[in-house]
DNA sequence: ATAAACTTTCAATAATTATTGAAAGTTTAG
DNA sequence: CTAAACTTTCAATAATTATTGAAAGTTTAT
């Protein structure tokens, strides 16, 4: 496999995997063709190199800066923007880990708290109603609860006491 | 929020949720259904209840028989089958995880593995492409194995202590 | 063996989601 | 101020994904 092969191997695997966080695969694969740039990329850059339309590349482009994994770059003397995108894969998994528990998990906690609330009017089917989505409830909270902190600034030793745990 | 909304708050909710495992809509939320069911529902009970076709309901099914989180359940001097979902949710969490790795994380452990693994021809490009790849190789692999662990059987111990950790 | 009761399959269709491209908008240079 | 260089917006269109429903398949009872 040569330079051109892993590269497109590897933008169009991230692409595809991008429904794993919940981007589409233009905003994935752009964002995989800035982390292996060795410098920042203009618009027209990134149209060319991933066939895509300039108003495809703006609307997505956009979208990486919302979710603050990619940021403009001005480059003395030149007219255009150009963008990168953070580098540092641990700075990444945080920022996305931030992102989609803000848009996702702590909306359905907040449905589940909801549901798992209502009036206990004694039949069965209320009863397995609350029980089964306070467990769900109860489970998903501690899940974001703990990917927030081992993907935080504490990272550090909590994850080196965790890796000792469990390797 | 009566017994009818919240069921269906709930039902739609975890529907809409399921792009975040993988499944879609239907499958979503048929599992949702079955979780705060009562008793085992056959396929007749399940297009009722969600206003799905017979087709759609067996096609789902099976997935989620795939998925191992439904299981068909045999009425005795029933004719049709009945089925019923995993009703623990860490059950649930442990399938869910353990199928989403296999299906999707390995595959991308091993493309990372392929293009981190090409010749360095010492161009920066190249360089970067490898470094980046395997950056993101490591962690992915971490993060799939602390997963696992964290969801497997020896879950009690290593749970508690890192609750002792996080909390 | 046959018929009734039930499930599965899959081509057609509908619904959803992503993409284009050209017009409108913005910024900078002169 | 005006023109050129660039970006954004968004209605139209394309691509993808989900759903239907009826025909084919299967199982069970008699």
């Amino acid at each position: 496999m040569n330079y051109e092969e892993a590269k497109e191997k590897f933008i169009s695997t991230w692409g595809s995997l991008g429904s794993m966080w919940g981007i589409n695969k233009a905003m994935a694969q752009i964002q995989a063709l800035l982390f292996i740039s060795t410098k920042p990329l203009s618009m027209e850059d990134i149209m060319k190199e991933l066939k895509i339309s300039r108003g495809n590349t703006s609307m997505n482009l956009r979208q990486l800066m919302d979710w603050g994994i990619v940021t403009k770059e001005l480059v003395p003397g030149e007219r255009r923007e150009f963008f990168t995108t953070e580098k540092d894969v641990e700075e990444l998994a945080r920022h996305i880990a931030k992102e989609r528990s803000r848009r996702e998990i702590k909306p359905v906690i907040k449905t589940l708290k909801e549901v798992s609330s209502i009036k206990n009017d004694g039949t069965a089917k209320t009863k397995e109603l609350i029980k089964q989505t306070k467990a769900l409830h109860d489970l998903t909270e501690t899940a974001d609860s703990m990917i927030n902190k081992l993907v935080s600034q504490e990272q550090n030793w909590v994850t080196k006491s965790l890796l000792k745990l469990i390797k």
